[in-house]
DNA sequence: GAGGGGATTCTTTTT
DNA sequence: GAATCCCCTC
């Protein structure tokens, strides 16, 4: 069913009436007779409905009826979707075809705006113009530069001269504590002791006034031409603007592509030309001003009487991300028929009736098989003990590897911890470059990301050595993978014998020792196997375990060089990088394991959010009253879990629990069991959606 | 004891 | 960036 593979059950025995199989045959009928009268749709089905297949089936139906025209007129269809990942899973159900543009929004629109870079100027000159005026309010206006505005004239031009010298100075202590940051700017500290009472709030000040001046020469700039600001650019690798650069982030491009769609019937023109057939997967998440692009477009085809056809496919309940368009769809694309499927392909009856009671717009599924096999649904109240509770499931789902349990954790840290490799996320979470640096928001992607190249630096690193140290353990590993091409062109049987003995040899029960020993051998005259080690650290100035330390230290410690750090202060961080190093390979591997999405073990763990479009057989969710900040987060959901109201839901905490509740557990198929720890106010609208609560750790049926 | 300020801690996900 | 706790000052 999906692109993760196996691991799911097989659906292929199981019967569907004739009955049913016409009423699903019916759902696509709706469909076909939207694109027969011409009139866009949107396509709402619960979790398990099969809306990627329905997705792909409308690409082939109206390739099918339009080919020809389409190749003629040289037009596309374009499928757009939220993730990379979900572009790929389209594209490969798909299989190639010539008349199908499958891509991410993003890309889709960058291609389209990229080269109108006349107008995007413009629209890019508005905003900074815009964005240095609203700084310039804030100052005027905001609580946190009050004391910098009661200053008289003077003395602001005279502080913001000196700290434009300074400059250097202020990153450089930006990250320092109140007091060392006051003694770094003496200076200003004696003649404006008022300002610098807080110290958070001059930062804010200064970066406000830095900005300005950066954005007000960014303007000057594109005014007088320069070479460098003729050009704006979308870079997708950072997930901020630097504006003054010309550099856009994801956010500002949709927003500079529903200004330039709504001012330019030049870019409607060419994009309603190339794509009549527009189809949005995961409509809800879809950001708001896409929507609007889209809708504009479709005002304009209509007025010029072009085809153009949209179709929406996703469902309002499982929002789960704030910028999504959620159940706005309708105010902001008009006229949009409506085409529902309430039959559920993935999950028993047990587990589709759980599901909807907890998601209260009442959009009902019912399976679509006649005879499921055994389900078990339970609710548990009671103390948390993972492991006791895990051990329960194995025997009694009889969970093995090839039928394995999935349990899910609400924070990536628990999914870091049970998972083992706790050692490893706590190393990261607690270097400087994260902790001190407030780059908390980067640990995630950099300690856990399943693409290697969204990997941190250390990380990466370390991956390649953990990769080349499990792929030349394998036997089915071809050359190719750890050897470069071009050095093993001219090698004969024996030097690779040699060189592959030498490489499996390299032992040890750390990094540490993996790593010394690597360089044990490097340089001793075997220029293949010094090549080979080279390609896999591809850091140059790595060459011993040392020089590693090193490294890691200048990349999350930066404080060498640093004239503030003291002696001790150097040992000790040396003293954590060894210790990270030597943490044992067993808890690397499975770190290692989890970045390759390889599951070496009976039980695997997720977050709630990253489980989204996948389905597993036994599902344990791990669940307790708060979630980040809000400590009421499901509990609040669980005293309205059956009644809650969906009108007065929306935007409320209620509503993104319900959604990621709702989410959660139509990731089971066959076996789902709950657990929470804390107490339960009113246990009536758990058990009208979960029946009886259990209370202790015997599975009754 | 009120309130200002500082230090500390923290959720998820995608482009 | 915001919530929360703690400390300091008035």
């Amino acid at each position: 069913m999906s692109v993760w593979g196996g691991n799911s059950m097989d659906y292929s025995y199981l019967t569907i009436s004739p009955e049913n199989k016409e009423r699903e045959k019916q759902v696509f009928l709706d469909i076909s007779q939207c694109i027969e009268d011409q009139t866009s749709w949107y396509f709402d089905a619960g979790a398990g409905a099969g809306k990627t297949f329905a997705l792909i089936q409308t690409i082939k139906l109206i390739i099918s009826k339009n080919q020809k025209s389409l190749l003629r007129h040289r037009q596309k269809i374009l499928c757009i979707t939220y993730t990379n990942a979900a572009a790929n899973e389209v594209k490969e159900r798909l299989g190639t075809s010539t008349v199908v543009d499958v891509s991410t929004i993003h890309d889709c629109v960058w291609k389209l705006i990229a080269s109108h870079q006349k107008p995007l100027v413009e629209v890019h000159l508005k905003k900074l113009i815009s964005e240095s005026e609203k700084l310039k309010d804030s100052i005027n206006s905001e609580s946190w530069a009050e004391r910098y505005r009661s200053l008289p004239k003077n003395d602001q031009i005279q502080i913001n001269e000196i700290m434009e010298k300074k400059r250097d100075v202020y990153y450089r202590h930006k990250q320092d504590s109140a007091d060392d940051f006051r003694l770094a700017f003496k200076d200003v500290h004696t003649n404006f002791p008022d300002l610098l009472r807080s110290v958070a709030n001059f930062k804010k000040i200064i970066d406000a006034i830095f900005k300005i001046r950066q954005y007000e020469e960014a303007i000057l700039k594109i005014n007088e031409k320069d070479r460098k600001h003729v050009k704006v650019k979308y870079d997708s690798r950072f997930n901020y603007d630097r504006l003054e650069k010309m550099r856009i982030s994801h956010d500002t491009l949709l927003e500079y592509t529903q200004i330039l769609i709504a001012e330019n019937d030049l870019l409607k023109q060419i994009f309603c030309d190339q794509y009549p057939y527009v189809l949005v997967d995961e409509y809800q998440d879809t950001n708001p001003l896409v929507i609007s692009s889209i809708s504009s477009v479709d005002e304009y085809a209509k007025r010029i009487s072009h085809t153009f056809l949209v179709g929406y496919y996703g469902d309002v309940k499982q929002n789960i991300y704030e910028d999504g368009v959620g159940n706005q769809l309708h105010a902001l694309h008009k006229n949009l028929v409506r085409v529902e499927k309430l039959f559920n392909r993935r999950s028993s009856p047990e587990i589709i009736s759980c599901a909807n009671k907890i998601r209260n717009d009442g959009l009902i599924q019912e399976s679509i098989y006649e005879v499921f096999p055994e389900s078990n649904v339970n609710f548990y109240n009671i103390p948390v003990d993972r492991q006791a509770f895990i051990a329960k499931h194995i025997d009694k789902w009889g969970i093995t590897m090839e039928n394995k349990l999935h349990c899910m954790e609400l924070t990536n840290e628990r999914v870091a911890e049970q998972s083992g490799f706790s050692e490893i996320y706590n190393f990261y979470k607690n270097s400087p470059w994260y902790r001190t640096g407030r780059r908390f928001e980067y640990l995630r992607e950099h300690v856990l990301s399943l693409d290697e190249n969204k990997l941190g630096v250390v990380q990466k690193l370390i991956f390649r050595i953990l990769d080349f140290r499990y792929k030349s353990k394998l036997d089915t590993t071809m050359l190719l993978d750890i050897f470069q091409e071009r050095y093993i062109k001219d090698i004969n049987i024996v030097a690779l014998r040699s060189l592959v003995k030498k490489i499996q040899n390299i032992s040890g029960n750390t990094l540490k020792e993996y790593i010394t020993n690597i360089f044990n051998v490097y340089k001793s005259g075997d220029e293949k196997y010094d090549k080979c080690i080279e390609y896999v650290i591809a850091e140059e100035e790595i060459n011993s375990y040392n020089a590693l330390k090193l490294f890691v230290l200048n990349q999350l410690y930066n404080s060498l060089e640093e004239e503030s750090a003291s002696e001790e202060e150097q040992d000790s961080n040396i003293n954590e990088v060894d210790g990270f190093f030597s943490i044992s390979l067993s808890v690397f591997d499975l770190w290692y394991s989890f970045v390759s999405d390889i599951y070496p073990g009976k039980i695997v763990y997720h977050t709630y959010h990253g489980t989204k479009g996948r389905e597993f057989d036994n599902v344990i969710l791990f669940m307790a009253a708060g979630f980040g900040r809000k400590s009421g987060y499901f509990s609040n959901l669980l005293k309205v879990l059956s009644s809650g109201d969906n009108e007065n839901e929306t935007g409320t905490d209620l509503e993104s629990a319900r959604n990621l509740f709702y989410v959660a557990v139509t990731r089971a198929t066959k076996n789902l069991s709950i657990i929470y720890s804390n107490e339960i106010e009113d246990q009536n609208p758990v058990k009208d959606v979960f029946g009886d609560i259990k209370t202790s750790l015997e599975l009754g049926q």
